[in-house]
RNA sequence: GCCGCGGUGGCGGAAUGGUAGACGCUGCGGACUCAAAAUCCGUUUCCUUCACCGGAGUGAGGGUUCAAGUCCCUCCCGCGGCACCA
């Protein structure tokens, strides 16, 4: 029977020996050890852990733990995103402050945290809450104000009713619906705060090439960005026969190599130029109709690419194609974005599917420009004037004049430049609007002037503080605004008739630098001082969850990006590598929720079987990158016994070992190592259950067991950290070195190697893993199971892989 | 539709082109026990067989190779991102 230990007891004396101590703090750079950041996406402390954070901060902690036996000076901060909207929706249920809720929720899980045993760097913590944090936050956004990045827009926005509040085009659903809330978002026209993203956008493409990403998630902020390399071209107007010498419409298009096959123009049915009273002839009533009905569709109805396409045909009015002199009519129809390219394009029926089922529902010519060079059925060319389907890809021109014969890639730019268009790009990325009509947050550091005009709050009134004196119940109207304190201080501070910003900033802000702020969290002169950040940033593992893809990852990089053009920040990117973990399922296997009843409480876990078996349970579930696995009782009870069976090691001990246990030892001391850097650390796990399997048969000496307890250390450090003084160490096992392995020892004097006749395995046989080939041939062949299998004149090929494979070609039936 | 990732026992998963299923869980059999729990031993891909021996097998079908879960082609399914984006 194996020895039981009490996980309880001898985790809660370690952990507070090594807060005592200050095992795990971090303070000067240490110029002699490589420096290593690694990160984990602070939580929101919503009061409670889940399992979810043990997955993000137990595991990665096994790593830290490694790290920092193998000689690297490592930091691997906490803290806490503490503004936001549970907090203000607990506080409003509760009838208290979002602060006092905040505060000790925070309390309270920090306590949680310490029971994990992590390798937490305490003494580098922040909290987006703390004024001394936001003070900063306050002032980039000055500083973005002043240099033009931060500025107020005017705009359709997303309105979420069940929080109250604008949120940002990354906030919202594929589905069209928020993602805090589930709420369906409405779209609202009204001024906004918003900062220039779309500035960085080649940037934030370009720089994802170096990065040391997961294909999948760069791919992912490429999409989301969206850029698309194409042309601006501008068609002139004519009402009647009369040429409208200054009215011209701007197209957008990818395909300027099909200019010649454009019949016909669209407008978005927000475009500008409906503005123009003088277009308003003809059968301007209907026009206005069709714009009203599609302001009327939401969202949802309008982006449906299935449904039915409509349009209105501006009667009166004709453009110029520039290729050609021709006019063509020109239409309005929803399919065309007002927020894409400029809201307007040239339809190429011939070759484009939207443009071509268009014309087919009005009627409208098509002429064929590209030529494709893949064999493809004739139903792509026109019969009876009308194409059946219509090629999209590229080919020759045709039918374009002077350009006929040309490749389409290389027209593109030589029909640009002929008719006086320009080359450019657009984006699907929106600019990100941060203003928030809801309480706890941080207060946008503007006052405006009595004449309105904007101004940022100077640094000497930085932190610009949150007033206390507001009601918080969401109306939609922005709490502060009903604070009276805040008036009054800006009146007091500003003059007269100044009035302050009452907008708080989306949370996603507050996010965006906090990795600055943890490596010089106490500097009271600026954000975070150069030096730190050349000291320890860029961070070196970033570990967190994939539904930041597209959010907080994008929004920390431009906000990153930006600092650097301001000299604020050391580097351009602030993550150098990036992996994403999964979900720790319920145990039936669907995600957990309070209304399924498969929540597995961690609190409870650990109580059963102590902090080091919950942890390497989930180690041990797969590998940390990607997968979501399920909750298995019984798994994590194998985890247990395991670490009983480490504990009952000690009871084996022998004077002298047998050689196998050494070697077994070596070989596990370089399977670990080289698994925990690349995130495996299910298989590190494994081999380490495969020593104990091999150790408690046969024993060990003293200085195996040693060995062994630092291997496991950082996957263990409480039971670790036990035996080592049990053991008689007086130091901590966490600062010992992770072990070094013999090569020599680290291999097997002995392996079975796998016979094969023709290509099928046939038998096995045990020889030294370097073992010659006429000696591997001599032992297969004595058996029988082999030589019956091969006629008298031997195998006609030998193919022979030291310690892998012996594969002997003979005669069929020989 | 486009892009990315994946598909291996009852389950989580393992396998530099070289003995598929390591390790753990579960199940089954046994020991210990009055009994149970715990623990220990054995066993656990499927088919055939008393057993040995065989045969099949990594989503499907082809191909390359002495050798394919792994490489190539075609397809199916699942997950994630984007999608009337010009």
């Amino acid at each position: 029977m194996h020895k039981k230990f009490d996980a309880g007891a001898i985790e809660k004396k370690w952990q507070e020996e090594w807060c005592a101590s200050g095992t795990y703090d971090v303070d000067e750079r240490r110029g002699e050890k490589e420096k290593e950041y690694v990160l984990v996406e602070w939580p929101y402390p919503s009061g409670n852990l889940h399992i979810g954070h043990w997955y993000a901060f137990a595991v990665p902690d096994i790593y830290v733990r490694y790290r920092r036996m193998t000689g690297k000076q490592v930091i691997y901060p906490m803290g806490f995103d503490a503004f936001g909207l549970p907090a203000e929706n607990a506080a409003i249920k509760r009838n208290i402050n979002p602060r006092t809720w905040t505060e000790s929720n925070i309390e309270f899980m920090k306590g949680q945290l310490e029971s994990m045993g992590n390798a937490f760097t305490w003494n580098k913590t922040a909290s987006s809450t703390d004024p001394e944090y936001y003070r900063w936050t306050q002032w980039m956004f000055t500083q973005f104000f002043e240099k033009g990045i931060a500025y107020r827009g005017k705009g359709v926005v997303n309105w979420c009713p069940g929080c109250n509040t604008v949120i940002a085009n990354e906030q919202v659903l594929t589905d069209g619906t928020c993602e805090r809330s589930g709420d369906l978002i409405e779209k609202r026209e009204m001024p906004q705060w918003m900062l220039r993203i779309t500035d960085y956008a080649d940037r934030l493409i370009d720089d994802l090439d170096a990065l040391d990403w997961p294909e999948h998630i760069k791919e992912a902020q490429r999409q989301w960005i969206g850029r698309s390399r194409g042309a601006e071209i501008d068609f002139k107007l004519k009402i009647g026969k009369e040429e409208l010498n200054n009215e011209v419409v701007t197209v957008f298009t990818t395909r300027p190599d099909t200019l010649c096959g454009a019949t016909f123009l669209v407008l978005a049915p927000e475009h500008p130029l409906l503005n123009a009273n003088h277009l308003h002839i003809g059968n301007w009533a209907e026009v206005e109709a069709y714009v009203a009905a599609s302001k009327q569709k939401d969202e949802q109805d309008r982006l449906d690419a299935t449904k039915e396409k409509t349009g209105v045909k501006l009667e009166g009015i004709t453009a110029i194609n520039p290729s050609s002199g021709e006019k063509i009519p020109v239409f309005i129809a929803d399919y065309v974005l007002s927020t894409y390219g400029t809201g307007a394009i040239m339809a190429v029926p011939a070759h484009d599917e939207r443009d071509f089922v268009f014309a087919g529902k009005f009627n409208l010519r098509e002429i064929e420009v590209v030529e494709p060079q893949e064999k493809l059925g004739d139903e792509l060319h026109i019969r009876e004037g009308r194409h059946r389907k219509c090629w999209s890809g590229p080919g020759i021109l045709k039918n374009s004049g002077e350009f006929d014969g040309m490749d389409s890639e290389v027209a593109k730019e030589a029909i640009t430049k002929k008719v006086g268009g320009r080359m450019s790009n657009t984006y699907r990325l929106r600019d990100w609007s941060i203003g928030r009509q809801r309480y706890w947050g941080v207060p946008i550091p503007i006052v405006y002037d009595p004449e309105g005009k904007a101004h940022p709050v100077p640094k000497e009134h930085l932190p610009w503080l949150l007033p206390e004196d507001v009601d918080f119940t969401p109306t939609g109207e922005a709490p502060l605004a009903k604070s009276a304190t805040l008036r009054e201080r800006t009146e007091e501070i500003f003059g007269a008739g100044w009035t302050p910003e009452v907008e708080t900033m989306d949370t996603f802000v507050d996010s965006s630098w906090y990795f600055l702020r943890y490596v010089d969290n106490h500097d009271d002169t600026s954000l975070s001082s150069l030096t730190a950040q050349k000291d320890w940033l860029p961070v070196d593992i970033y570990f967190g969850g994939a539904e930041h893809t597209t959010m907080h990852l994008l929004y920390s990089r431009f906000w990153q990006k930006a600092l650097f053009d301001l000299g604020l920040a050391a580097h351009p990117e602030p993550y150098k590598k990036r992996i994403n973990r999964g979900l720790i399922l319920g145990p039936d296997g669907n995600k957990m929720s309070k209304s399924k009843g498969n929540v597995i409480d961690p609190d409870e876990q650990v109580k059963l079987v102590g902090a080091d078996t919950v942890k390497m349970y989930l180690a041990f579930m797969g590998p940390y990158e990607g997968n979501n696995y399920p909750w298995d009782m019984g798994g994590i009870a194998g985890l247990r016994r395991f670490l009983e069976r480490v504990y009952g090691l000690t009871e084996n001990i022998v004077g002298v070992e047998s050689e196998g246990v050494t070697r077994q030892l070596h070989k596990t001391i370089k399977k670990v190592g080289e698994d925990v850097v690349q995130f495996k650390f299910n298989t590190a796990v494994s081999a380490m259950m495969i020593f104990v399997n091999y150790a408690e048969k046969v024993g060990l000496t003293t200085s195996t067991l040693d060995l062994f307890l630092r291997t496991l250390a950082p996957f263990a450090p409480h039971l670790t950290e036990e035996l080592w003084h049990e053991r008689g160490h007086t130091t901590s096992i966490h600062e010992e070195s992770f072990p070094v392995y013999d090569e020599a020892l680290a291999v097997d004097t002995e392996i079975t190697l796998g016979v094969q006749v023709n290509g099928k395995l046939r038998g096995t046989i045990s020889v030294s893993p370097d073992a010659s080939e006429a000696e591997v041939l001599k032992a297969a062949l004595a058996e029988t199971s082999i030589a019956g299998r091969i006629g008298a004149g031997g195998p006609t090929k030998v193919i022979y892989v030291p310690g892998r494979i012996l594969n002997l070609i003979a005669p069929e039936g020989g």
